[in-house]
DNA sequence: GCAATATTGTTATGATATAACACTCATACC
DNA sequence: GGTATGAGTGTTATATCATAACAATATTGC
């Protein structure tokens, strides 16, 4: 798992990343005996054609648009369904779902999201993981789930701060 | 900045806790100009007498009972206050706040929230925080702000469950 | 006291998420 | 092909979490 660079921010053909996605999704879901329905395959496309984190009712917005059921248990079932089969991961600070690049190698999500253009990169590292793991362990804790989110200002928005002020 | 051990769990008078936290709460507010009203201060113990996290409108429920008014502004302008003068965490994973107990010494809250008796231990590693910023900064991204909140079994939860199948 | 500011009251609404039950469709078995 | 079974979806209603906007009141500094 070596997601240390995310594609958002960098140029880049998302498109790729797109279809690169539901073709994971469609193998791993095939090899696990689930069904990546037309709402659920719609609802994880849609999820990544967004750059940034989509919230739930963004998500419900836009499959209304296609004739999908317009209500809000639709969009959570899809999302229930996502998440479980690690497709999507939530970003807790945001209320917010974003498509996953490593669904094939589940794991734990790790994020930096920037405060100023909300932008979010999935980072990895496995150290961090195994420092918590271990130190969870030491007060007795059966490690489960992690949510790991830093806030901040990202690269691109750093530069642009400072060189609006040199 | 060591509070490994939390209060929740333990063996101890809680009300000490409470008084503590309250005296702490009543002088930084002082050396910083900042009001600790009525309302506010009430608040900050009400979420110090529930040993879980607590939620918005239970707050706000208690707050009632009490004669303070019963409209949600009023919670969320207290725990706004509180959370900005480091009195109260909170708990993005379980839309809940939890009250600190080293607000004297601004930090990060890192938790240990367990899935079945939904106690939360506040825990601190500061080679996490190192880990993390070092990390962060190998992105170009500048951190601020973190949130880690650790989810699965905690000790006593995982004992009762062995102990029952044993 | 009086003006400026901070805090609180009040009403309304926005945003996120789930419960409950009916209905439809895919699958497997005969 | 029928047809029972269960998974998935439709539909209505409601629960839960949070903020906007403006009026009223209390506190502070002068
Ligand atoms: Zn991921
Ligand atoms: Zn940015
Ligand atoms: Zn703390
Ligand atoms: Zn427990």
């Amino acid at each position: 798992m070596d997601h240390q660079e995310s594609h958002t921010h960098s140029s880049h053909n998302h498109n790729d990343c797109i279809e690169t996605a539901l073709a994971t999704a469609e193998t791993l879901c095939l090899e696990q005996g689930q069904r990546l329905t037309k709402v659920r395959r719609r609802a994880l496309e849609l999820i990544w054609q967004s750059h940034r984190p989509l919230g739930a009712y963004q998500l419900l917005a836009k499959l209304a648009e296609e004739g999908f059921n317009s209500a809000p248990p639709t969009v959570y079932r899809a999302l229930d369904f996502l998440l479980a089969a690690g497709l999507v991961h939530k970003v807790e600070s945001m209320n917010a779902y974003l498509g996953c690049a490593h669904a094939d190698k589940p794991h734990k999500g790790y994020f930096l999201i920037c405060d100023s253009c909300h932008n979010v990169m999935e980072f990895d590292y496995q150290d961090v993981h195994t420092s918590l793991l271990e130190k969870a362990a030491r007060h007795g804790f059966e490690l489960r789930a992690e949510t790991i989110e830093l806030t901040g200002l990202c690269a691109k928005c750093k530069m642009a701060s400072t060189g609006a002020n040199a």
